[in-house]
Order: C-alpha cells, then structure tokens, then sequence
DNA sequence: AACCCTGTTTATCGCTTGATCACTAATTAA
DNA sequence: TTAATTAGTGATCAAGCGATAAACAGGGTT
C-alpha cells in the first residue's frame, strides 16, 4: 500500500441525523459487531464498522465499557413483551396449543447468532444482568408452564412450584433454547423445521410431566387428549 | 510502591520435575487460568499464578496460540471413554436404567466450572475442535440412544436415526446439559439432587419418545400432527 | 577445577489498546 | 453574513500486549 494518503476524504452526503438517533444506530451496529469478535474488539476496528473514526466513539459514550453496557441494554430488554405471560395463561385454549405458539414467539425473538452470542459472552462474563435474565425467565415463564401444567392434570395449585417440578421444566426450556444454541453458535446441522422441533418437545414434555408428576387419573387424561 | 527492588529473589527450593511433568503442570493451570480469564487472558497474569516469570512459558510453548491448543486438547479429550458406548447399548439391562446411569457418568465428568467455560469460549470462538465434538456426542451417544430406543418400542431398527428421532434426543441431551450450565456458568439456583434431575429427565423423555414416535400411537400421533 | 547443559530471569522491542486533546468542517442561530 | 455550536478528524499518550535476546544460576560430567 502507499503510504497514508491526505486526500481529503469526501465525508459521505448523508442527511445528518439527531443525536439520539445516531448514537443508536451506533449500538445497534456494535451490537453486531461485539455479536462476532467478542467485548474484546477494538474500539478503532468497531468504528471502521461504523465508517468514522475511533474517537467520535469516545464523543457519544464515555467509554468502551459504557458502549458495551448500553448493548446489553437493548438486547436483553428487546424481546420481553408482555404479551407472552397472557398467552400462556390462557385457559380458553388448549396447553398444548399455548406452549408452541409461546416457543414459536419466543424462539422467533432470541434465535439469531447476535441474541445468542451476546447472551452467552455475557454469560460467561458472570454479569448480573445475566443473572437476572435466568431469575426472569423463571419467574414469568417456568412457573407459569408449571401451575398451567398442574392445572391441566388435575392436581391441586398451589402458590410456588416445586423443586423438581421447576427443574422439568427447565430441562425442558434448555433443550429447545439449545437448537438455537447448536444452530447459530456451533453453526452444527439442526432438524430444519423449528416448528417440529417445538411440536414435538411440547408433545413430550406433556406426556413425560404426566408421567412423572401426574396422578394416574390426570396422567391418563393427558394422554388420551394428547391422542385425541 | 518503591521502585522495582533488585533484591536478589530466593528462588522457591521446589523438587524439579521432568520437563515433560513441568509442561503438564503448566497446561494445566493454563487451563485453570483461561477457564476464568478466557482466553484474551494475558500471558504475565497467567505467569504470575504460575508463579514464574513470563517469558518461561514460551521456552515450554513456541506461543500463547500453542498453549491455548493444548488447553483445548486435554479438556476435549479427557472426557470420552470408551465404556460408555457400550454401556448404552448393553441390552442386558433395561434402557431407563442405561440411561440414568450413562448420564449420571457423563455429567460427572462434563459438570465443572473448567470443563464447561472453556467448552464455550471454545464454541464461541467458532473452533473446529467444539464442531467435531458436536459431531461425536451426535454419533456416539444421540444415535446409540435413539437405537436402543427403536429397539425398546419395538420399531423396526434402522441404519441413521430419522432427523426428527435425533433432533428430539438433542432436546433431551440439551436439557440435561444445560442443567450444568445454569449451576457452573450462571451460577444460579438448581434443584439440589442432580440425580433426580436426570431420573425425572429420563423418564420424560422415555414418555415422550413414546408418545411421539411410539407404535401404538402411531396413526393417532399422525392425525394431531396434521391437526395442528 | 573447568566445562556444558538447561531452567530461569532481566531487559527490551514493536505493536495494539483505550483514551485525550487540539483542531477543522459542517450546521444552526442571530 | 457572521457568530456560535456541534460533528468529526489527526496526532498522540501511557499502558498493556506477545514475543525475543542475552545474561545468569545451578547441577552433572569429565
């Protein structure tokens, strides 16, 4: 290459943008970017992403650990709506019906390589948001399939789900979070329809609750309207 | 602090181990170090709780890039017996009890706050090594188990396991895994008992396999599907 | 004694990192 | 038009990185 040319660049024609609006749109490109290269990229190669100079970052966030938390931010809150907890506890349609549209959406929001890769450097980080995530996903969406499940075999609700319980479904939830994981992280070949895979996790975490917890009435009824 | 005092270090009087010892001993508190680090980790942090001096470690590896295979190599590697093919498969006894006992082994070795971080710096990393340990968890555990499934419901045995067969082992692979995960990673709350996890984990899956790909339910499980 | 071999340290190199400062270009307000 | 404000850049700093070279220390052999 020649040597560090001074042409004057020709700084891009684009509409200039509000300032909340381009620091933004810098989080979202470094999401992406921190997505693949880890928190350890450099600031000077995110802001080549971005098609400025490292500096400008230090202009919108005060530091590099600032940006990252501001990342964090946007992609743990993104995908809570509240819409979720409803549909799961709507009694007027089947359990079974419930869960796969809930995994359906679900799965639509966190599968992709930047929610995963992000959750997972996070994760690994031991941040608290992480942890609180896990606390989130257990209390709005774990016990709620525990006392839907409960209900649905007869058997008597009670206030908190217990132990074994909570962690059936957990092994549950993990083994479907997981195609994600073995899809976009591993980038391993997964069963190419996601919705079988929900269908039939569904299908068997029913039939194996009942199994397990089931009063041999409820666990019957379980099964014969799994068949129905 | 005073300025870097000269003073003549009273070399630790350790028993000097065979050069081949001493690299072992390296790699494995490299692994240690890494495992909390990540590998962005410095090799002067990594000397210091070595208790040497940092350039010491490339006279035992040419770089930083070396060791960090050897890492991979001895966590990789330590696990994967042999006896646990034919455990699964030994038909002499009955499949729940396989299972349990297989997985009981299997998370006795995986299950460390080591094993599991260095498995996902690793995987995130995008390594070959993680992608053909995907492959061998697929090849000699997943389709083993999938057999002696087909075997127990008294379906006609098959060479490959269909992709929706081995997609549903993975969920249940997965779950159990991912109990690891929540307890070492994200150090979060799990049921106490690891071993009634995988006995309820277990006999779920061994309900819902049935209910799903089962004989007798079958031309049923059929209808649902196309219903739903 | 002299020598060599090997494990170890000190000092240092070139490079990259996150961050700062002074300056210029572009936009807005008067 | 001019002044003030904001957006963006180039140069640079101190600290940390991986890696190298040269000196040193101690035991074993002759």
């Amino acid at each position: 290459m020649s040597k560090k040319t001074p042409v004057k660049r020709a700084r891009a024609k684009q509409r200039r943008l509000s300032p909340e609006d381009r620091r933004q749109e810098f989080v979202a490109k470094a999401t992406e970017f921190f997505a693949e290269e880890g928190f350890g990229g450099g600031t000077r190669a995110l802001a080549h992403r971005l098609g400025v100079t490292q500096p400008l970052l230090y202009r919108y966030f005060p530091s590099k650990d600032d940006l990252i938390k501001e990342v964090y931010r946007t992609v743990y809150l993104e995908p809570f709506g509240d819409g979720w907890e409803k549909l799961l506890g709507d009694r007027t349609r089947p359990l079974r019906e419930r869960l796969k549209e809930f995994y359906q959406a679900y799965t639509g929001v966190i599968f992709s390589r930047k929610w995963l890769r992000i959750y997972f450097y996070s994760g690994l980080k031991g941040l608290e948001i992480n942890r609180s995530y896990v606390g989130i996903v257990r209390d709005k969406i774990l016990s709620r399939i525990i006392r839907e499940c409960r209900h649905e075999a007869g058997l008597p609700a009670q206030g908190k789900p217990g132990a074994a319980e909570l962690e059936m479904a957990w092994v549950f939830h993990s083994g479907i979070f997981y195609y994600g994981v073995r899809k976009f992280i591993y980038e391993a070949p997964v069963l190419e329809s996601k919705e079988q895979m929900i269908s039939d996790a569904v299908d068997a975490f029913l039939a194996g609750f009942a199994q397990v917890f089931g009063e041999k009435e409820g666990a019957r009824k379980l099964a014969v309207r799994a068949a129905v």
